[in-house]
RNA sequence: GCUCCUGUAGUUUAGCUUGGACAGAACGUCGGUUUCCUAAACCGAAUAUCCCAGGUUCAAAUCCUGGCGGGGGCACCA
């Protein structure tokens, strides 16, 4: 039972509204020094509708309120109806409710749902920038499974691009070596051939013919620079997995783009597009000769073809989102990539004959989100609408999740080499210029930072549990900061703060998962079946407070797709379980009281868990 | 130029969808708490023209209009 929902209910039914979610809208849970769990609004509506005096109204809703269930006491403030919470009641609800799996709910009704994120050009490491993706995308995935839903996710690689094709004209025409024996291979390619090939362009624009070379043979396939874009791009994606895999990150599928126009994908979609007549070939005017599609205003139409007959990204990816749909007659081939450390199979798509017979139904969704950062907004919203369009009729919902990039603050810029820092405010990175912070240096950073911090705790923990402390929260700490603000605003990085550790961070809620965890490692009982519920002081009753609203934070927070929820909750349990922890003796109370603070303890840590769980933060049960 | 996002204490921010009670935190600053389950904690103090101006309303950080500041997008690039 979910015991917040139950009073919702009742309300609405003794107040004669609509639905919960119309009460929900009356609903206000910020009472400042007025008291209360909760207060309802509804007289001030109500008071100017019907021209009556507020404070009858309120007394009014008062008296329909009186007797409810799980409500103790109720009282009227400036028209405010101030409510009470029946703690010992509420509490022998939740006796019942709260175990491991507390929290999770059937709201998706297991419906697929379809996530594609990351998405990095597979010529480079993972930079922090990245990893907000990353972040983003997995904590969704997540946080969806937890409330139903059936997730697949998938990480779509751009194995065609210019970028892949920088990397083999270097290697291949510059004579730069292949590799850096004692260098991660992503950083290698990425920080050094990378950027010097770019370089090399700028000062002799003829080098461009080479990437040129490259990319046509790497589009007809078969031949000696395709085979090395194949294998270079195979050995960097695998090295960006290890960084991802670090940070929990994991997936279903590896999408290749090459793959997309391999199988015909992008033929069959234009040919479809062309028969429901959303597309046209230009005759005159600027865009002769290319095909474009029609989108909604008519000055934006956008190229899909160009006048020499190849097509642009936009046209993949509307190919790509028509696959995730299930409007393409036809599939990949797939073929197992290996398994993750979370235990689960990566699979890929594969134009090799040994594919597998049997594999896993990855598309066919209704429903599907692409993290994809919001310099993309336009291109994106041109694949929604084209796609949702030739859907027509099958309720196809396609997600453009956006989010706003990690930039540099003008001191961490100008510590990475770049110049005029003085003008603006944030800098975006830049891979082509060298100028970004690798997530794997940055982890590392973190690591030994915490590493050194975790030595003067002097707390009784070994070399080797200590090292493990100080990785999880290097992890939990950049996964946290990557998705607790809003994901329109952009994060402006800022390497000394960074490395500052916040107190209220992901340090500080590992920290309250310590302190319970400790408690029941201390206390040596088990936790009782049988408890009676003592009279409840006020940060028991505030701990009360957020356990009773988990279900509701989880179902919220899936309904909006807003992470932000779920760290403001982790962030408010911790909090009041610390206030709790200072004030409220567990182990020395008499022993019927220390039973129940002892399943309290535990009922906060089942939840802590499954909260930061959904966050991809590692929980720590000893710091 | 057109267009999208954004603007809340010194700093990072919650609240804006659905207008309502003194705008809620954290960092930093200052002061206090350790014979007691981990002080990576807790308690207290100071700190906010909610960018500006108008409008709607009994009531605006929240809605509308206009400005200003910051960031992005507007390719036969990916």
């Amino acid at each position: 039972m979910n015991i917040l929902s139950e009073v919702l209910k009742d309300i609405t039914l003794r107040l004669g509204l609509k639905n919960v979610e119309e009460t929900k809208s009356y609903f206000k849970t910020q009472t400042y020094g007025y008291g209360g769990d909760f207060s309802i609004t509804l007289a001030l509506k109500e008071s100017k509708l019907r021209k009556v005096p507020l404070q009858k109204i309120a007394e009014e809703i008062k008296n329909k309120l009186g007797g409810s269930n799980f409500i103790k006491k109720i009282e009227v403030v400036n028209g405010y109806v101030n409510c009470w919470y029946d703690y010992e009641r509420i509490t022998h609800e939740l006796l019942k409710e709260v175990d491991n799996e507390y929290g999770k709910s059937h709201f998706g009704n297991n419906e697929k749902i379809m996530i594609e994120h990351t998405s990095v050009n597979p010529n480079k490491a993972i930079h922090i920038g990245h990893v907000r993706n990353s972040s983003i995308g997995d904590s969704l995935s997540r946080l969806l499974k937890f409330a139903g839903y059936n997730v697949v996710v998938t990480n779509y690689i751009d194995d065609t691009g210019a970028q892949v094709a920088d990397n083999v004209v270097g290697v291949e025409f510059l004579g730069l070596p292949r590799s850096r024996p004692g260098t991660k291979i992503d950083h290698y390619l990425g920080d050094e051939v990378y950027v010097k090939v770019n370089k090399m362009y700028q000062e002799d624009p003829a080098l461009l013919e080479k990437r040129r070379l490259v990319l046509k043979s790497i589009e007809e396939g078969n031949n000696k620079l395709a085979f090395l874009a194949r294998d270079m791009v195979l050995e960097v994606l695998k090295a960006q997995l290890e960084t991802l895999s670090r940070l929990g990150v994991f997936y279903d599928l590896i999408n290749y783009e090459s793959h997309i126009l391999a199988y015909k994908f992008w033929a069959t979609a234009f040919a479809q597009m062309k028969t429901i007549g959303v597309v046209k070939l230009e005759t005159e005017g600027k865009k002769k000769g290319c095909w474009v599609f029609e989108t909604s205003s008519p000055d934006e139409d956008k190229i899909l073809v160009r006048s020499d007959g190849t097509v642009v990204y936009a046209g993949k990816d509307i190919a790509y989102a028509m696959w995730k749909h299930g409007l393409l007659d036809s599939d990949f081939r797939y073929k197992k990539f290996g398994v993750q450390k979370n235990n689960e199979e990566l699979w890929t798509t594969t134009l090799d004959k040994d594919a597998e017979i049997k594999h896993p139904i990855f598309n066919h969704v209704k429903h599907s989100i692409s993290i994809i950062d919001i310099r993309q907004s336009y291109e994106q919203a041109v694949v929604k609408e084209a796609v949702e369009k030739l859907g027509k009729g099958k309720d196809i919902k396609y997600v453009h999740y956006e989010y706003g990039v990690v930039a540099l603050s003008p001191n961490t810029a100008k510590k990475l080499g770049m110049k005029e820092t003085e003008e603006k405010e944030a800098f975006q990175m830049s891979g082509r210029k060298g100028i970004y912070i690798n997530a794997d240096d940055f982890l590392g950073k973190l690591y030994e930072t915490i590493l050194e911090e975790t030595k003067s705790k002097n707390s009784d923990l070994t070399e080797k549990e200590r090292e493990k402390v100080a990785e999880s929260l290097a992890v939990s700490t950049l996964r946290y900061e990557m998705v607790r603000t809003d994901p329109q605003k952009i994060i402006v990085f800022d390497l000394d703060e960074a490395l500052k550790l916040e107190s209220k961070g992901a340090v500080y809620i590992d920290y309250t998962l310590s302190r319970m965890a400790g408690i029941l490692r201390n206390a040596k009982l088990g936790i009782k079946n049988n408890i009676s519920v003592p009279e409840l002081n006020d940060s028991e009753k505030r701990v009360l407070f957020n356990i009773l609203r988990f279900p509701d934070v989880v179902e919220s927070a899936a309904k909006s797709l807003d992470l932000t929820v779920i760290s403001n909750f982790l962030s408010e349990l911790a909090s009041d379980f610390n206030g709790f922890y200072t004030n409220t003796t567990v182990l020395k109370a008499e022993d019927s009281v220390r039973d129940f603070r002892l399943w309290l303890v535990n009922a906060s840590k089942n939840t802590l868990i499954n909260a930061m769980l959904m966050l991809g933060l590692v929980p720590l049960e000893r710091m």
